[in-house]
DNA sequence: CCAATGCTTCGATTACCATCGAAGTATGAA
DNA sequence: TTCATACTTCGATGGTAATCGAAGCATTGG
């Protein structure tokens, strides 16, 4: 919720809870306590109360919190119990998204697979090499006319991870290891055990 | 553990469980999640193993979520199990020390009643209203060849209270007014639930 | 090699907090 | 008035984390 306010904007209880993935009366206490906490202001209006950041050095707190998080690789974000596999990996299109892949994106980009650079990724030769033992083939994605590497913002427009053709030959390659499968009727992507773990050792440093 | 680290020496683990209230195997325990977490490094040295802040922007964070907490008043350190009692309020020679003697001094300076200067406060204008309407008089206070206003500084060496003339006698005070009362044959001060009341609303801003 | 010191790991207990259904309050619309 | 919407409070539950005693590991000094 915090993570949503960085935004600027004020936005409603309702709001504030979709966001988090949890129900109203939750994100209500977890409101007040951060109100009387003195880290979020409250406008009333109407039947709407709006909640933003009380002040800048709030957001520039957890902008650090964030860099933090992101440096030693912890950017998981806790997930709410609505709908948590949902949250933890399901199909964007027809790449990886959800914590998992944001976890791949950020391991890649960490280990210096991926260069990123004014919102575009470029496919590093280490990176290239990575994929390639990985058992992706570069050169049918390189002559295809899709862009390779492309970045895709999570529904909460906070979480960047991997999209584009070489986004979807993860996923596929995920699927053909039988590291994961789709759900039927659904977007979630379900790892196995042992799929899960071969991809932790996959995106370690 | 984090605020004993802001002075940037590197602590043992034992010296970092004395300062926190805990024991070493509680310690060792969060000292791992820190140190995992990439908020802690470490270096061994023999049988000692000596953890620092990993890096400036570590206490550049710390800083700024311990402002915050202080501009809300929500300074309260979160007391380990144990002790308890002691690190809530406690002697200290004659004044209040332990956590409502940092309260109360805090809530002083945030109302500017006090004015701190270079470690040094003094008793401002609306400070000497304050205590006269509590019921503490000014002028023997002052004739006295105590200084008024001294700060001074709990055994983490991290938590500032009032001492001085007027330390010695708001604890005399809330004596007098049946608000606390000391424990036989300990540091211990105990309030009681009215007087636990009272001083909160005499602190409060 | 043994004892002492510094620290970690294990296991069990306890306290606490997040969570959400249900019910209550407040505002606005019909 | 009555209903609908937005939100909070209450209460019960389950899960999780802090805590510490006991035991184990590692280093040093004798």
């Amino acid at each position: 919720m915090l993570t949503a306010l960085m935004s600027g904007h004020a936005l409603t209880a309702t709001e504030l809870a979709q966001e988090a993935g949890i129900t109203v009366q939750t994100a209500s206490s977890h409101l007040a306590k951060l109100s009387d906490g003195g880290l979020l202001a409250l406008r009333k209006q109407g039947r709407h109360r709006y909640f933003s950041l009380s002040n800048e050095d709030v957001a520039q707190v957890l902008e650090g919190l964030m860099g933090l998080a992101a440096r030693a690789g912890h950017l998981r974000v806790r997930t709410g119990p609505r709908e948590p596999a949902l949250r933890n990996a399901r199909v964007c299109y027809d790449h990886l998204a959800g914590d998992q892949g944001v976890r791949l994106y950020e391991a890649m980009v960490a280990r210096k697979l991926l260069a990123v650079k004014d919102k575009n990724a470029i496919l590093t030769k280490p990176g290239a090499a990575f994929i390639g033992e990985f058992g992706i083939e570069l050169e049918p994605l390189e002559r295809a006319r899709r862009p390779l590497c492309r970045l895709c913002l999570d529904w909460s427009a906070r979480r960047t991870h991997l999209a584009g053709g070489l986004g979807a030959a993860f996923l596929e390659r995920f699927y053909a290891l039988k590291w994961a499968r789709r759900e039927a009727d659904s977007r979630v992507v379900t790892f196995s055990r042992r799929g899960e773990k071969d991809f932790e050792a996959l995106i370690a440093v």
